[in-house]
RNA sequence: GGAUGGAUUCCCGAGUGGCCAAAGGGGACAGACUGUAAAUCUGCUGCAAAUUGCUUCGGUGGUUCAAAUCCACCUCCAUCCA
């Protein structure tokens, strides 16, 4: 199966500026094509995982990506499907996040070392990547960042050079202004569909960039690109959307009421990234299997016949898969581990989440339960911990704990500890800190 | 710059002097039922030393025994006019 079709067959595609050129030039290893990052957060989600995802598979079948770090474009912010202004963010956390992204990228793509495309290399298979330094041979990706040509642009120079090619009347058509157009859009925000043009038109000179992918929201701004580089420089460009990742309800995935489902395991653990896949709705897990693991297509073809309880076998797949892709194999197992040790049932607790607690959290030699539920961030005030009680929700060990004022001596949460669990899906082992 | 309307708890949104920690809905959380799913039903949803106390209705001051509610100024947003 040609990556086309494969990118086809999974769902991936969603709106394609010219299917046969693309199709051709993909499936022939010909294209250099970037997709850009907006370096929002100090972590890279889910929705920046499946870019990476079609970088990989493209990159795999011979394209050379280009991975675009926004650097300049987050000065801005994309107003794109957006209901309200982004907060302005400095240049400083800017530039920190672009770090953090090119940290985590770089776990996932093979990148070009800096200064690797000059001078020569010893390794073998380096050596063999620059026998050609037209887009054939070299499909290791290059990181850029818009900063670099976006921050001193002059500004007169610019709107004539680039400005006058956009018309106000067509961009306020755009699918991607419409919800601001009744809350309001700011002259700042309207400019990012042409900052991004300009970065497609920049990528295409330098590199010989021909394709832009990115999200599906996207759209409105790679088709500025393309038009701004046939208008320059009356050449062909493409562009092409990944479909957004929606849940049955037709809410973007990846998100939880806590926030993203970020990549990087400081911000959500392997075990808490591993629950969230394996609890998706038994409607998107076909999904999510095609969509972002790299499971060959027919194995995930043969689970559409799964039914009832057989796809929670699916579901752990999913989880175990997506683990094992984000934060390596021996994190999966772990997660896998300990989340099958919770839910089947009694066994092993050894990579349970744990909390320390120190002398100090005891009161007059005891800790009650509330203060167990809260230091262990089960819960997040008293209050809160205290209706989790009242409402029979708050277990430890195998007990149902009923009373509020139950306590707790440091004896009792020497050696193993106690598990407390709030609800059916919290978990926390505690114990005395040595 | 002018006119008008607006800002309420996680979100939407009611409240126009005491009966207001603030209706209703959504979401979240917990329970029942299940398959760690969905749907449904029930409870619950500011904080705390908890039949009580404390802090909240864009901001700052003021009137009053009493202010989300009245007054003044300010900030921000939308619509129309320029």
């Amino acid at each position: 199966m040609t990556v086309f079709d494969e990118l086809k067959a999974r769902g991936l595609l969603a709106q394609l500026t010219d299917e046969e050129e693309i199709k051709e030039l993909v499936n022939a290893g010909k294209a250099v094509f970037y997709i850009g990052f907006d370096p929002t957060a100090d972590s890279l989600h889910v929705g920046h995982f499946m870019a990476l995802c079609l970088m990989k598979r493209l990159q795999m079948a011979g394209n050379k990506p280009i991975a675009l770090l926004g650097g300049g474009t987050a000065m801005i912010g994309d107003p794109s499907g957006r209901t309200d202004l982004r907060t302005m963010m400095t240049k400083e956390t800017i530039d920190h996040n672009c770090e953090c992204f090119k940290k985590q990228m770089s776990r996932f793509i093979e990148f070009e070392d800096a200064g690797e495309s000059t001078s020569s290399v010893e390794a073998g298979t380096l050596n063999l990547a620059l026998t050609s330094r037209e887009n054939g041979g070299n499909s290791k990706a290059i990181m850029v960042n818009n900063a670099d040509w976006l921050r001193d642009l002059n500004y007169i120079e610019f709107i004539r050079d680039i400005g006058a090619h956009f018309s106000v009347n067509r961009m306020l058509t755009a699918e991607c202004y419409k919800q601001r157009m009744e809350k309001g859009l700011s002259f700042l925000e309207f400019n990012y569909m042409i900052m991004q043009s300009y970065d497609f038109l920049c990528l295409y000179q330098k590199y010989g960039c021909n394709m832009q992918f990115g999200g599906d929201d996207q759209w409105s701004n790679m088709l500025g690109g393309t038009e701004l580089i046939r208008r320059k420089l009356g050449k062909d460009a493409y562009a092409m959307t990944i479909t957004l990742l929606l849940n049955s309800e037709g809410k973007k995935m990846g998100k939880t009421q806590k926030g993203a489902v970020w990549l990087d395991p400081n911000k959500t653990s392997p075990y808490e990234f591993y629950q969230y896949w394996r609890n998706v709705a038994d409607a998107d897990v076909l999904k999510c299997l095609r969509m972002l693991t790299f499971l060959p297509i027919e194995q995930i073809e043969a689970m559409d016949q799964w039914e009832g309880s057989q796809l929670n076998q699916a579901k752990e797949i999913l989880a175990f898969e997506l683990t094992k892709l984000v934060h390596g194999e021996e994190e999966a197992v772990k997660a896998q581990e300990s989340a099958r040790a919770l839910f089947a049932g009694g066994g092993d607790s050894d990579n349970m989440p744990t909390c320390e607690l120190e002398e100090g959290d005891f009161l007059n030699g005891t800790i009650d339960i509330l203060g167990v539920l809260v230091k262990a961030g089960l819960n997040a005030s008293r209050s809160e911990a205290r209706r989790a009680v009242e409402q029979g929700g708050v277990t430890v060990g195998n007990e149902k704990v009923s009373d509020i004022k139950t306590a707790y001596t440091p004896e009792q949460l020497s050696g193993e500890g106690i598990v407390v669990r709030r609800g059916k899906k919290n978990y926390k082992r505690i114990v005395l800190k040595k």
